[in-house]
DNA sequence: CCGGAAGTTGACGTGCGCGTCAATCCCCTA
DNA sequence: TAGGGGATTGACGCGCACGTCAACTTCCGG
């Protein structure tokens, strides 16, 4: 621990993840710790795109996907690369998840109106009960 | 189509999903459709089902929490079956939904910043432009 | 009667996202 | 010095969600 950095199995027990998962994301491009010789160092920076990542996969984006929202957030390497390209990028992703947004209002929305439906039988099977008494 | 049911190729057509896809949620008891010697007649209410598995595939569930989904707007086979329990599994569907809602809601803030962010750096580089004319 | 389009059931293949070994290495403590 | 804990790199395996054949049957127009 250099500085503020953390182990493989630090990592996993904080987040909940295995090691295989950490270097499986480490070679498909999603993560690069710190290699000291053979070992990994995980860096704040890390940390935060780890989080990006595990969120992308509650909401049911691959891997590949999360990659391309990581790009996003990787300003500041050298070369402005083509900002205005980046932030198209960033417009459709966002346009992608507030759809996303939107379709999960309303899948709850029909959700709660049948949950309605069930309350509403579950009062008829009660009242139908004390009536037969 | 006897009456406003559909053959798998006009499911198909009509959901943008492969014959193999229809069978294989079949297999998997999400859909049922009526069985006419070998053929297969998609009904309505096949049709929202379709529509159910389709959007819960794109907010990342995995075909077994579609079925149990699908279970909830199951209601009215005879027996009453545990009204209660569908109930309070209904209720753990919708937190598990609004927690994704939010945390979506929370994601597209982030992006939206990193967003404004890029439009800074934009403006920065056009006025050093001008500068320097 | 024949061809083509659409449907059927197996059965095997495939890409993703890891799990699960095995074999090895390094460091620390007892 | 020996062992234990944690790390490493292959390499193979696995479950999910289908894709992709092959080998039919059925129906319908010409």
């Amino acid at each position: 621990m250099t500085e503020d950095t953390m182990t493989i199995g630090q990592m996993c027990r904080c987040f909940g993840v295995t090691p295989r998962a950490l270097r499986f994301y480490e070679q498909k491009e999603l993560l690069s710790p710190i290699r000291e010789g053979q070992n990994r160092y995980y860096t704040p920076r890390d940390r935060a795109r780890l989080k990006l990542i595990l969120r992308g996969k509650r909401f049911g984006f691959s891997l590949a996907e999360i990659r391309e929202l990581l790009e996003l957030y990787r300003l500041g390497d050298g070369q402005v690369t083509q900002l205005s390209a980046t932030l198209q990028s960033a417009e459709r992703h966002r346009a992608d998840l507030i759809a996303k947004r939107d379709e999960l209002a309303t899948a709850i929305g029909e959700l709660e109106a049948q949950m309605d439906v069930i309350r509403q039988m579950l009062a008829e099977r009660s009242q139908s009960r004390r009536a037969a008494e």
